[in-house]
DNA sequence: TCTAAGATGGGT
DNA sequence: CCCATCTTAGAA
């Protein structure tokens, strides 16, 4: 990989007011973790939002507690969780101090240290990071974690100089969060159309 | 203190 | 459909 070929993300990308955007401005981006001296990275396939004021999906919403505060900080750091005690998700936290918003990335391509991610996997191809638990193990990322700048060293974003970003974005309402009814139908999920590393959603039964 | 539920993934 | 696995938030 020619490192020379990405440009870090400063923070002010992460300092703007609206979570949505940045959260679409994410797609196509590159995620990058330096773990263990283990150099990986992946493009970002498919983002959610989630807005600490008006979303009842959003674990702020409406509480500020130990595991939420960091949402609270100033945006450019990373919101690590355990999500049904195995899985820890990756977010990106977004906004100024007391502006409590996020960005959960739930799929990456990888694009280099695809042998690092397969011994941490224990598998191949898209499984390796074909979701937010998947591509967090594969990263490296624990939720001890949380709190880290994503303008360091050890985990960070860029942009690909020689790309154009000419995909096409799709919106979608985002996955597992009924439990906020009527916030659960938000078009707050974005990926790129029918890629491959896309996260497999439950197929409804009846449908 | 106690406990239900959870921003999932892998198997049957 | 089932289950692993354990933290968290809210109730009691």
């Amino acid at each position: 990989m020619n490192i020379e070929a990405y440009e870090k993300l400063p923070l002010s990308f992460y300092l703007r007011s609206n979570v949505v955007v940045i959260a679409q401005d994410l797609v196509g981006k590159v995620l990058f973790s330096q773990v263990n001296g283990k150099l990986t990275a992946g493009t970002i396939i498919e983002t959610e939002a989630y807005d600490g004021r008006r979303d009842k999906a959003c674990h702020a919403f409406g509480r500020r507690t130990e595991r939420t505060e960091v949402m609270y900080q100033k945006g450019g750091r990373a919101y690590i969780y355990l999500c049904y005690g195995i899985h820890h998700l990756f977010n990106i936290v977004t906004n100024e101090m007391g502006l409590a918003d996020a960005v959960l990335i739930r799929a990456l391509e990888p694009i280099h240290g695809e042998d690092v991610m397969e011994s941490r996997r224990d598998t191949t191809g898209v499984g390796l990071s074909n979701g937010p638990g998947s591509l967090s193990q594969a990263m490296g990322f624990r939720r001890e974690m949380t709190g880290a700048s994503l303008t360091g060293e050890e985990i960070w974003l860029a942009r690909d100089i020689n790309d154009d970003e000419s995909f096409t974005i799709e919106a979608d309402r985002r996955v597992g969060v009924d439990y906020a009814k009527e916030d659960a139908a938000l078009p707050w999920r974005f990926f790129i159309k029918d890629h491959p590393y896309l996260s497999k959603r439950k197929q409804k039964p009846w449908r």
